[in-house]
DNA sequence: TCTCTTCTGGGTATATATACCTAGAGGAAA
DNA sequence: TTTCCTCTAGGTATATATACCCAGAAGAGA
């Protein structure tokens, strides 16, 4: 990175081509910005990043091979300078918690207009963070006391085998059928299940399922 | 509508401010288009086409107040002349077929290039019908195979009743609680139920879930 | 070594969902 | 009227999920 660089250089990282050259448009009418690459996926990202470091990275909760979330805290391990505007269609107490913890600089929802885009990038690159005012009324109070409570995130604590379980359970599939897939006692399935009911606080397969979509810990099945 | 009207006008239906003005951007640079309005749900979709029609409407899936199918029914029913062309994240064999059936004209993802989206406006302005590179090579058959055995979509016969308990399903209520907010038997909600089940051909309901949120019958519950 | 966590899987019990069946009331259409 | 569909709701049976209990194996780390 050049220091004496006169453009805050932004990374776009959304799997939607679309919705990327659209941003991209918006942010092209403020000259002190530049977007300085586009990537569709995870693993792009981590792959650009390596030769690259914007200033800004814009990012998107839903995308392929690596989620918005786990992509925050492998981006803020290895490069803590580059700042993160998380974007996302969810108005969702639990996951913009979640993103906080993970070390998101900035929260944009897509019902957000294009001021606020460009206020939210003024923001960060002036230090200071940003929350979506469509969430900030609701869920400021609580956020607030979330972090008194020193309450740790249950987004950080999933095991790998539960991760594959969520997956199967969004998938629709029953205990027997999840053990055979994975070559398990149903049983364990079941515990597996139950562990992440807790962990997230949910009642049933159907709501996990809600939950975990909406907060892009797996892709809706297709 | 002016007769001699220059432009091709595009009227904007999306819940998303951010990705209106992003595709607005796009097609602006094309002076030959002409986006007349934009609307982020489905009354507002309604009342504008109450005074203006556009040549074109580009109409996301995921609207609140009215799905994006039941527009595509009402606005192609109201105004057979407008156009429409879908705008979707989801790749789905189900729910392209039912999109086709509603009267959609061309069917474009989220994941395509610009160039394509401009490339799917061309097509239909020409009178032709627009289909995704990301569905046309994968899909076509089956689209054209269900065509010729004449079968009819299962989603036109969906009752009000079971629309509401859908609903509830998607916010994963047991039979006991949305028979309390219905102001009826669990049984009945059970039988709703198993209709629902029956008629996507699903076998619990979590796939219920995934379908129907894929497919835009429903919002995803916040 | 001791401790902690994860992963494994069984016992038991209850809650809920799902799949069949039946059947009456009401409305819409032929 | 007759027919068809929807909505209602119950009977019965099974399948599955959920909530507790228990415990051993394996690995990481202090």
């Amino acid at each position: 990175m050049e220091s004496g660089n006169a453009y805050y250089t932004i990374l776009l990282a959304d799997d939607h081509a679309l919705i990327r050259h659209g941003i991209r448009n918006l942010i092209s009418n403020n000259p002190a910005l530049k977007v300085v690459g586009e990537v569709g996926d995870g693993e792009q990202l981590l792959e650009f990043l390596k030769t690259t470091q914007p200033d800004l990275l814009i990012l998107d909760i839903s995308m392929p091979k690596l989620t918005g979330i786990e992509a925050v805290s492998r981006v803020k391990k290895n490069y803590p300078d580059v700042k993160i505007l998380m974007l996302t269609m969810h108005k969702n107490k639990q996951y913009f918690y979640h993103a906080m913890s993970a070390g998101a600089d900035g929260y944009l929802m897509k019902e957000d207009s294009d001021e606020e885009l460009l206020l939210a990038i003024k923001r960060i690159q002036d230090g200071k963070s940003y929350l979506s005012p469509f969430l900030s009324q609701d869920f400021a109070d609580d956020v607030i006391s979330a972090y008194r409570n020193n309450r740790s995130s249950p987004f950080e604590t999933l095991t790998k085998r539960e991760r594959e379980v969520l997956n199967l359970v969004v998938e629709g599939h029953t205990s027997k059928v999840m053990g055979d897939i994975l070559c398990l006692s149903p049983r364990t399935i079941d515990h597996h299940r139950a562990n992440l009911l807790r962990k997230f606080d949910m009642k049933n397969s159907v709501d996990l399922v809600n939950f975990a979509v909406r907060n892009g810990f797996v892709t809706p099945s297709d």
